[in-house]
DNA sequence: ATACAACCTAAAGTTTACTTTAAGTCAAGT
DNA sequence: ACTTGACTTAAAGTAAACTTTAGGTTGTAT
Protein backbone atom coordinates (compact mmCIF):
# COMPACT_ATOMS: atom_id res chain seq x y z
CA UNK A 1 0.00 0.00 0.00
CA UNK A 2 1.69 3.10 -0.90
CA UNK A 3 0.12 6.89 -0.99
CA UNK A 4 -0.07 10.02 -3.40
CA UNK A 5 1.53 13.09 -2.48
CA UNK A 6 -1.75 14.36 -1.33
CA UNK A 7 -2.70 11.56 0.64
CA UNK A 8 1.13 11.56 2.32
CA UNK A 9 0.42 15.29 3.35
CA UNK A 10 -3.26 14.33 4.88
CA UNK A 11 -1.92 11.71 7.15
CA UNK A 12 1.30 13.50 8.14
CA UNK A 13 -0.45 16.76 8.00
CA UNK A 14 1.49 18.46 6.46
CA UNK A 15 1.07 20.60 3.27
CA UNK A 16 1.86 19.05 0.04
CA UNK A 17 4.57 21.64 -0.90
CA UNK A 18 6.40 21.29 2.40
CA UNK A 19 6.91 17.72 1.20
CA UNK A 20 8.68 18.17 -1.89
CA UNK A 21 10.78 21.02 0.03
CA UNK A 22 11.76 18.03 3.07
CA UNK A 23 12.40 15.98 0.36
CA UNK A 24 14.49 18.65 -1.93
CA UNK A 25 16.50 19.55 1.26
CA UNK A 26 17.49 15.33 1.67
CA UNK A 27 15.05 14.69 4.63
CA UNK A 28 12.93 12.18 2.23
CA UNK A 29 15.51 10.29 0.13
CA UNK A 30 13.25 7.12 0.24
CA UNK A 31 10.24 8.08 -1.39
CA UNK A 32 9.37 5.70 -4.43
CA UNK A 33 8.54 6.94 -8.21
CA UNK A 34 6.03 5.76 -10.49
CA UNK A 35 7.18 5.59 -13.96
CA UNK A 36 5.38 8.39 -14.77
CA UNK A 37 7.41 10.75 -11.96
CA UNK A 38 4.83 11.06 -9.29
CA UNK A 39 5.85 9.92 -5.82
CA UNK A 40 4.70 6.95 -4.28
CA UNK A 41 5.30 7.12 -0.20
CA UNK A 42 5.16 4.25 1.86
CA UNK A 43 4.07 3.53 5.41
CA UNK A 44 7.71 3.84 6.27
CA UNK A 45 7.89 7.87 4.60
CA UNK A 46 5.01 8.43 7.05
CA UNK A 47 7.07 6.62 9.99
CA UNK A 48 10.05 9.17 8.84
CA UNK A 49 8.11 12.03 8.65
CA UNK A 50 7.13 11.30 12.26
CA UNK A 51 10.52 11.06 13.87
CA UNK A 52 11.37 14.54 11.64
CA UNK A 53 7.94 16.05 13.00
CA UNK A 54 9.34 14.78 16.21
CA UNK A 55 13.13 16.17 15.51
CA UNK A 56 12.10 19.15 14.33
CA UNK A 57 9.39 19.79 17.56
CA UNK A 58 12.38 19.85 19.69
CA UNK A 59 14.62 22.49 17.49
CA UNK A 60 16.59 20.66 15.31
CA UNK A 61 16.82 22.14 12.10
CA UNK A 62 16.07 21.09 9.17
CA UNK A 63 20.19 20.71 7.96
CA UNK A 64 20.67 19.08 11.04
CA UNK A 65 18.27 16.19 10.06
CA UNK A 66 19.68 16.04 7.00
CA UNK A 67 22.53 15.39 8.39
CA UNK A 68 21.12 12.83 10.93
CA UNK A 69 19.03 11.09 7.76
CA UNK A 70 22.90 10.91 5.65
CA UNK A 71 23.81 8.94 8.72
CA UNK A 72 21.75 6.47 8.51
CA UNK A 73 22.25 6.14 4.63
CA UNK A 74 26.04 5.55 5.61
CA UNK A 75 24.90 2.50 7.56
CA UNK A 76 26.54 0.84 10.84
CA UNK A 77 29.22 2.68 11.25
CA UNK A 78 27.42 5.91 12.54
CA UNK A 79 25.27 4.27 15.14
CA UNK A 80 27.39 6.22 17.64
CA UNK A 81 26.74 9.60 15.95
CA UNK A 82 23.13 8.83 15.72
CA UNK A 83 22.90 7.62 19.43
CA UNK A 84 24.90 10.42 20.33
CA UNK A 85 22.31 13.07 18.60
CA UNK A 86 19.43 11.47 20.25
CA UNK A 87 20.88 11.72 23.68
CA UNK A 88 22.06 15.35 23.26
CA UNK A 89 18.54 16.10 21.97
CA UNK A 90 17.10 14.36 24.89
CA UNK A 91 18.70 17.03 27.21
CA UNK A 92 17.88 19.84 25.35
CA UNK A 93 13.77 18.59 25.17
CA UNK A 94 14.14 18.74 28.97
CA UNK A 95 15.90 21.87 29.15
CA UNK A 96 13.32 23.13 27.23
CA UNK A 97 10.66 21.44 29.26
CA UNK A 98 11.88 22.69 32.65
CA UNK A 99 11.91 26.64 30.98
CA UNK A 100 8.52 25.77 29.60
CA UNK A 101 7.30 25.66 33.25
CA UNK A 102 9.30 28.45 34.64
CA UNK A 103 7.54 30.65 32.09
CA UNK A 104 4.13 28.92 32.61
CA UNK A 105 5.03 29.69 36.54
CA UNK A 106 4.97 33.46 35.67
CA UNK A 107 2.03 33.30 33.07
CA UNK A 108 -0.24 31.80 36.01
CA UNK A 109 0.81 34.66 38.45
CA UNK A 110 -0.08 37.05 35.76
CA UNK A 111 -3.41 35.56 35.52
CA UNK A 112 -3.89 35.80 39.78
CA UNK A 113 -2.27 39.45 38.73
CA UNK A 114 -5.72 40.46 36.17
CA UNK A 115 -8.34 38.04 38.45
CA UNK A 116 -7.43 40.29 41.21
CA UNK A 117 -7.29 43.75 38.64
CA UNK A 118 -10.52 42.78 36.79
CA UNK A 119 -12.53 42.47 39.66
CA UNK A 120 -11.82 45.84 41.18
CA UNK A 121 -11.90 47.26 37.97
CA UNK A 122 -8.26 48.48 38.25
CA UNK A 123 -4.81 47.84 37.84
CA UNK A 124 -4.60 49.72 41.25
CA UNK A 125 -5.79 47.12 43.11
CA UNK A 126 -2.78 44.85 42.56
CA UNK A 127 -0.24 47.31 44.31
CA UNK A 128 2.68 44.96 45.38
CA UNK A 129 1.45 41.75 43.57
CA UNK A 130 4.29 42.86 41.23
CA UNK A 131 4.89 44.77 37.98
CA UNK A 132 4.08 45.41 34.23
CA UNK B 1 19.91 53.99 39.86
CA UNK B 2 19.48 53.71 35.75
CA UNK B 3 21.54 51.44 33.33
CA UNK B 4 23.29 52.18 29.90
CA UNK B 5 22.30 50.11 27.10
CA UNK B 6 25.08 47.78 27.48
CA UNK B 7 24.40 47.09 31.12
CA UNK B 8 20.64 46.30 30.24
CA UNK B 9 22.64 44.04 27.42
CA UNK B 10 24.65 42.41 30.19
CA UNK B 11 21.70 42.32 32.90
CA UNK B 12 18.58 41.12 30.18
CA UNK B 13 21.12 38.62 28.68
CA UNK B 14 20.53 40.46 24.94
CA UNK B 15 22.68 42.34 22.38
CA UNK B 16 22.58 45.47 22.39
CA UNK B 17 21.58 45.53 18.37
CA UNK B 18 18.27 43.61 19.58
CA UNK B 19 17.34 45.95 23.09
CA UNK B 20 16.93 48.92 20.13
CA UNK B 21 15.14 46.15 17.46
CA UNK B 22 12.74 45.70 20.12
CA UNK B 23 12.44 49.43 21.31
CA UNK B 24 11.74 50.18 17.50
CA UNK B 25 8.98 47.32 17.59
CA UNK B 26 7.56 48.82 19.98
CA UNK B 27 7.86 46.42 22.92
CA UNK B 28 9.91 49.12 25.27
CA UNK B 29 8.10 52.42 25.06
CA UNK B 30 8.75 53.23 28.33
CA UNK B 31 13.19 53.34 28.12
CA UNK B 32 13.91 57.08 29.22
CA UNK B 33 16.71 59.29 27.61
CA UNK B 34 19.41 60.93 28.66
CA UNK B 35 19.21 65.10 27.12
CA UNK B 36 21.84 63.91 24.37
CA UNK B 37 19.49 60.87 23.15
CA UNK B 38 20.79 57.87 25.18
CA UNK B 39 19.02 55.23 26.57
CA UNK B 40 18.55 54.85 30.24
CA UNK B 41 17.07 51.63 31.31
CA UNK B 42 15.63 51.14 34.84
CA UNK B 43 14.46 48.12 36.90
CA UNK B 44 10.76 48.29 35.51
CA UNK B 45 12.38 48.13 31.60
CA UNK B 46 14.21 45.17 32.69
CA UNK B 47 11.43 43.33 33.96
CA UNK B 48 9.12 44.35 30.74
CA UNK B 49 12.27 42.44 29.21
CA UNK B 50 11.95 39.88 31.13
CA UNK B 51 8.25 39.54 30.57
CA UNK B 52 8.72 39.67 27.25
CA UNK B 53 11.50 36.62 26.94
CA UNK B 54 8.27 34.70 28.99
CA UNK B 55 6.37 35.16 26.13
CA UNK B 56 8.32 35.07 23.39
CA UNK B 57 9.66 31.70 25.06
CA UNK B 58 6.24 30.26 24.81
CA UNK B 59 5.49 31.27 21.01
CA UNK B 60 4.22 35.01 20.94
CA UNK B 61 5.29 36.64 18.11
CA UNK B 62 6.54 39.98 18.47
CA UNK B 63 3.75 41.85 16.65
CA UNK B 64 1.55 40.06 19.62
CA UNK B 65 3.51 41.44 22.35
CA UNK B 66 3.45 44.72 20.97
CA UNK B 67 -0.50 44.48 20.97
CA UNK B 68 -0.08 43.54 24.67
CA UNK B 69 2.02 46.62 25.68
CA UNK B 70 -0.13 48.84 23.52
CA UNK B 71 -2.94 47.13 25.86
CA UNK B 72 -1.07 48.00 28.59
CA UNK B 73 -0.75 51.94 27.86
CA UNK B 74 -4.71 52.05 26.80
CA UNK B 75 -4.71 51.89 30.76
CA UNK B 76 -7.79 49.65 32.35
CA UNK B 77 -10.35 49.27 30.17
CA UNK B 78 -7.63 46.53 28.39
CA UNK B 79 -7.69 44.50 31.84
CA UNK B 80 -9.90 42.11 30.33
CA UNK B 81 -8.08 41.37 27.37
CA UNK B 82 -4.69 41.59 28.82
CA UNK B 83 -5.90 38.41 31.09
CA UNK B 84 -7.57 36.44 28.15
CA UNK B 85 -3.80 36.87 26.39
CA UNK B 86 -2.45 34.91 29.80
CA UNK B 87 -5.20 32.78 29.99
CA UNK B 88 -4.95 31.60 26.48
CA UNK B 89 -0.68 31.70 26.23
CA UNK B 90 -1.15 29.11 29.61
CA UNK B 91 -3.19 26.94 27.33
CA UNK B 92 -0.83 27.30 24.93
CA UNK B 93 2.25 26.26 27.32
CA UNK B 94 0.36 23.52 28.45
CA UNK B 95 0.08 22.61 24.96
CA UNK B 96 3.34 22.69 24.19
CA UNK B 97 4.51 20.97 27.55
CA UNK B 98 2.54 18.13 26.63
CA UNK B 99 3.71 17.67 22.91
CA UNK B 100 7.45 17.69 24.37
CA UNK B 101 6.89 15.01 26.45
CA UNK B 102 5.53 12.92 23.29
CA UNK B 103 9.01 13.76 21.39
CA UNK B 104 10.80 12.97 24.49
CA UNK B 105 8.68 9.25 24.69
CA UNK B 106 9.97 8.85 21.16
CA UNK B 107 13.83 10.05 22.17
CA UNK B 108 14.00 7.96 24.89
CA UNK B 109 13.23 4.98 22.83
CA UNK B 110 15.63 6.22 20.05
CA UNK B 111 18.29 5.66 22.99
CA UNK B 112 17.23 2.54 23.86
CA UNK B 113 17.46 1.22 20.26
CA UNK B 114 20.53 2.86 19.38
CA UNK B 115 21.91 1.56 22.58
CA UNK B 116 21.13 -2.20 21.39
CA UNK B 117 22.20 -1.36 18.43
CA UNK B 118 25.74 -0.02 19.47
CA UNK B 119 26.06 -2.79 21.50
CA UNK B 120 25.75 -4.98 18.73
CA UNK B 121 27.23 -3.27 16.64
CA UNK B 122 24.75 -3.33 14.19
CA UNK B 123 21.15 -2.21 13.45
CA UNK B 124 19.84 -5.79 12.54
CA UNK B 125 19.97 -6.35 16.32
CA UNK B 126 16.93 -3.99 16.71
CA UNK B 127 14.74 -6.10 14.88
CA UNK B 128 11.16 -5.67 15.90
CA UNK B 129 12.11 -2.82 18.05
CA UNK B 130 10.75 -0.06 15.55
CA UNK B 131 11.85 0.99 12.04
CA UNK B 132 14.13 4.45 11.03
C1' DA C 1 -11.08 13.03 -27.93
C1' DT C 2 -10.97 16.14 -24.62
C1' DA C 3 -11.45 18.33 -20.44
C1' DC C 4 -9.81 18.62 -15.89
C1' DA C 5 -7.67 17.43 -11.75
C1' DA C 6 -3.40 16.04 -9.85
C1' DC C 7 1.03 15.72 -10.45
C1' DC C 8 5.90 17.63 -11.77
C1' DT C 9 10.25 21.16 -11.59
C1' DA C 10 12.71 25.35 -10.98
C1' DA C 11 12.82 29.64 -9.36
C1' DA C 12 11.20 33.61 -7.18
C1' DG C 13 8.83 35.56 -3.19
C1' DT C 14 7.49 35.87 1.80
C1' DT C 15 7.82 36.15 6.78
C1' DT C 16 10.09 36.57 11.09
C1' DA C 17 13.53 38.04 13.84
C1' DC C 18 17.18 39.62 14.02
C1' DT C 19 22.18 41.41 12.54
C1' DT C 20 25.27 44.21 10.17
C1' DT C 21 26.75 48.34 7.99
C1' DA C 22 27.39 53.16 7.31
C1' DA C 23 27.66 57.46 8.92
C1' DG C 24 27.44 60.39 12.50
C1' DT C 25 27.19 62.52 17.72
C1' DC C 26 28.90 63.05 22.27
C1' DA C 27 31.66 62.84 26.69
C1' DA C 28 35.92 61.78 28.92
C1' DG C 29 40.80 61.29 29.17
C1' DT C 30 45.97 62.80 27.55
C1' DA D 1 43.09 69.81 20.57
C1' DC D 2 42.25 65.34 19.66
C1' DT D 3 41.58 60.62 20.00
C1' DT D 4 38.86 56.94 21.86
C1' DG D 5 34.90 54.48 23.10
C1' DA D 6 30.08 54.33 23.72
C1' DC D 7 26.32 55.82 22.02
C1' DT D 8 22.85 57.26 18.04
C1' DT D 9 19.83 56.40 13.50
C1' DA D 10 18.37 54.48 9.14
C1' DA D 11 18.80 51.17 6.01
C1' DA D 12 20.49 47.13 4.02
C1' DG D 13 21.61 42.28 4.68
C1' DT D 14 20.95 37.52 6.52
C1' DA D 15 19.08 32.92 7.69
C1' DA D 16 15.53 29.59 8.12
C1' DA D 17 11.59 27.54 6.60
C1' DC D 18 8.53 27.63 3.98
C1' DT D 19 5.08 29.33 0.10
C1' DT D 20 3.83 30.87 -4.28
C1' DT D 21 4.25 31.26 -9.13
C1' DA D 22 4.95 29.84 -13.79
C1' DG D 23 4.97 26.60 -17.01
C1' DG D 24 4.56 21.98 -18.20
C1' DT D 25 3.11 16.72 -18.02
C1' DT D 26 0.10 12.85 -16.87
C1' DG D 27 -4.03 10.03 -15.59
C1' DT D 28 -8.88 9.50 -15.39
C1' DA D 29 -13.65 10.32 -16.44
C1' DT D 30 -17.15 11.70 -19.86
Amino acid sequence: MTYSISEAATRSGLPIHTLRYYEKEGLLPFVQRTPSGNRRFEQSDLDWLALINCLKGTGLQIKEIRTFIDWYKEGDCTLGKRLDLFRKQKSAVEAQIKELKMHLKKINHKIKYYETACAAGTEKACDGMDEC
